[in-house]
DNA sequence: GGGCACGTTTGATCTAGGTCAAAGAACGTG
DNA sequence: CACGTTCTTTGACCTAGATCAAACGTGCCC
């Protein structure tokens, strides 16, 4: 199914203003490669998909065979429960890969959708094996990525588990902001993608308790929100929400 | 592609004897590897540590090197903010990894506390990695085990976000029933290997909660109590909790 | 084996955030 | 451009679970 053909040199040259932006390279492996490993790594991209906002890029209960690494655009995923409910589990940005927790039983676990219409780079999970087989440091940077999400993951069930409202905002605001920084956009304002519901549900809260969050943080003057476009306004004041919360342990 | 032979039922009873007890064949790879294979493969374990209850594995902070697998006993690991507030983020027995999440930074992110008296692998992860790469079957399953992770991250975070207390606390002993069913012990009847406190952080509850959920389940006939000893008396039961609490999506 | 620290249970309150409701605002579509 | 739909805000109220408090068990250590 995958029309993977080797490439020429010149080619390559062509194929990286092609989908230059979308190489792995730029992406996310930002180490040192030599020419011929990157062009091999570049090969590993098979498809450069367009995926139209509210679209899915997969859907739980998918057989699994790539990966995924979001281009450009804006995603989330998540689980949903038997009996309706839906946790979302991430908001994937450029640059982020989505699509590990299917490598466990060959089977998407969640539903993947475009918030904004995105280009994504499907990367087969086989190939990317093999060739992290031969070249160690895409194997380590593979590991890396996986255990990343890992760690994130621990961030949301503190966040979850040990955080009042207000708190989970502010440290999901910062998230966003910090990770906006850190592509070169600014991180002091930008669009929110998501609704106040699906922010709600990553934070475990309701939309209405989210409105709420917001207008206090307006009203405090450490942000200022019109609908979904944010200015943040002090943000040594945000992250002094988080942690000014719990005053008691036991002294 | 990978070459996966599958052992006679004599090569594995000889196997489990030569690299009994911290094998791990037994532990987490119970795949098809030629015996050579698994030979090489059990000289990956470094050390065998005996871990006493109470005992760090290791703490947050610590460097990374190497990954875990319980042989035996029982521990927890759980991240802390800056407040000091602590956040529960697994419970890990017999054939489970730990350490993943220190993959990422080079830097162990959460603290790895025995509950009982544990005996551990150590696996130096370089060596690991240098072997997955000449044996893809072994490869694959790490990725797998990583992987597992974040899908069990992801049931988690849908607990923390979604379930009312009773979901949670019948869904987190549901899940220890089938690990212990899973690993040849009974899933009917067990010791809590943790305080309520421990489980609270977990499930994000105080413990007061977890205590006053176990009272009710108990009262319903659900299981029996005392203390650290659990008898399942009503799974099914059990299972009906959760998802019995939303009745109420718009109609 | 006695004492003490720690873990657990249960009760009485309190409150953060959920629920219900309604009105506006933005947005995409024909 | 008008309309319906979806998203957001805000208010009033309520409840699940937190907090505070006290008593009791248990098991560990000397």
């Amino acid at each position: 199914m995958a029309s993977r053909t080797i490439l020429k040199q010149s080619d390559i040259a062509q194929l990286k203003s092609v989908c230059s932006a979308c190489s792995l390279l730029e992406l996310c492996l930002p180490i040192g490669l030599e020419p011929k490993e990157i062009d091999k790594l570049d090969r590993l991209v098979e498809h450069h998909r367009s995926v139209k906002r509210g679209d899915f890029l997969y859907r739980a209960g998918a057989p699994f065979r790539s990966l995924f690494a979001v281009r450009s655009g804006f995603l989330k995923s998540y689980v949903l429960h038997d009996d309706g409910r839906e946790q979302v589990t991430g908001f994937h940005m450029m640059g982020e890969f989505v699509g590990m927790d299917a490598i466990s039983t060959d089977v998407h676990t969640c539903d993947a959708v475009a918030l904004e219409n995105s280009d994504i780079c499907e990367i087969p999970f086989g190939t990317l094996e093999a060739f992290s087989r031969t070249v160690p440091i895409l194997q380590r940077h593979l590991h890396k990525i996986m255990s990343r999400e890992i760690v994130r993951d621990h961030g949301v069930m503190l966040l979850l588990g040990s955080m009042k409202a207000e708190e989970r905002l502010a440290a999901f605001l910062l998230n966003l902001s910090q990770r906006y920084a850190a592509r070169g956009y600014s991180g002091t304002s930008f669009h929110l993608r998501m609704t106040r519901e699906e922010i709600g549900s990553y934070l475990g809260l309701k939309l209405e308790t989210v409105s709420r969050v917001f207008s206090k943080f307006q009203e405090e003057g450490l942000i200022s929100v019109q609908n979904k476009y944010i200015e943040f306004k002090d943000v040594a004041g945000l992250k002094a929400v988080i942690g000014q919360q719990h005053r008691c342990q036991r002294s």
